[in-house]
DNA sequence: GTCTATACGTTGATAGAC
DNA sequence: GTCTATCAACGTATAGAC
């Protein structure tokens, strides 16, 4: 694993559990174990630092999520394998949502520019206005559609991470509230 | 106005723009009006200013939702009267219902005890067991449908946020968003 | 209760050798 | 690219006068 890697890995771990700010820069050097300096020749700045961090794990999220989605499916199966794929890629890498989560609720997450805010925001979007027009999906405001989708998936994956649950059992539960979601949109 | 008054109402702010831990207490302190070692008369330490901060919040979101909520109405008024009132609390409070999102998703929130936590939330789950007792509600399991309608509700908020509507636009959503809502648990 | 002044540790960032 | 050494600035918290 690379410096950088490993940087990122253990800056990671130490904002999920004590904050951006309250993470000092020399507590991610000695976790990742690396001195002090290197972290400021990969990064000027530890904003930078936090910033790419971000895209790095949103683009983990997007690379795990879009490969599983075909132009050739319906698009239910499209809205199911979006909904499907993103809890799993969130329950199996608690860390890594946790910081989603934190980063996008906290006032950094207005430095990042509408371009890097989320591919996959952008295609679950189109879908939706594909679903519209075609009468798949009710006919209410786009994003808003939008916004209940996501919260529907940041809350039952809340849920599976509260609880232990077997993997057949999760995916029941993820099985099963997805047909609410989808009975809700359609 | 006292003076805890005006140094929460500061902190609040200046956490909302810039988090927790990029807002020195000298900023805060400043903002107030006061003296720094005022702030310190009244919190022993900045952590437990955020935490009386959080808790004066989550209690004005309660008094202002739970009043409105009557043992005599109907399941589905109760559902709806909170659902509304949230939501709309939330949208004319948008600094007060940021810092709670913010506070939330910060590991911070480890550190509010079970009893603190949301008296709010003890009621809607209170509300949700008896629906499905009396089958008024989906049999699912209670912390599920929580989390669902929780999410849901901070959905429509996020999205009321974002655009800006009338009155009467806005109700109209809430309105219909919590239809979607109810025919989805019940 | 409120203020001023200040101590003291910590932190982000730099310089320069290897 | 990576390290060690170092610093100036800052931030929390305290002491003590009023």
């Amino acid at each position: 694993m690379d410096k950088i890697e490993v940087i990122l890995k253990s800056a990671l771990k130490l904002f999920v559990g004590f904050g951006f700010h309250a993470t000092p820069t020399s507590k991610i050097a000695k976790e990742a174990g690396v001195a002090n300096g290197t972290l400021f020749h990969y990064y000027n700045t530890k904003e930078e630092l936090i910033l790419a961090l971000y895209k790095h794990t949103q683009g983990q999220l997007s690379t795990y999520v879009q490969p599983k989605v075909s132009k050739e499916d319906s698009l239910e199966m499209v809205f199911r394998s979006i909904y499907t794929n993103t809890i799993e890629w969130s329950v199996e890498n608690k860390a890594e949502s946790a910081f989603i989560q934190q980063f996008s609720s906290s006032p950094l997450h207005s430095l990042i520019s509408p371009e890097d805010m989320n591919s996959q925001a952008a295609i679950l979007l189109d879908f939706i206005h594909e679903g519209i027009k075609t009468a798949n999906l009710k006919h209410l405001p786009a994003d808003l559609l939008q916004t209940l989708i996501t919260s529907h998936i940041s809350g039952v994956t809340q849920y599976l991470l509260a609880g232990e649950f077997s993997k057949v059992k999760q995916n029941k539960i993820i099985k099963e509230s997805f047909e609410l979601l989808w009975d809700m949109i359609t």
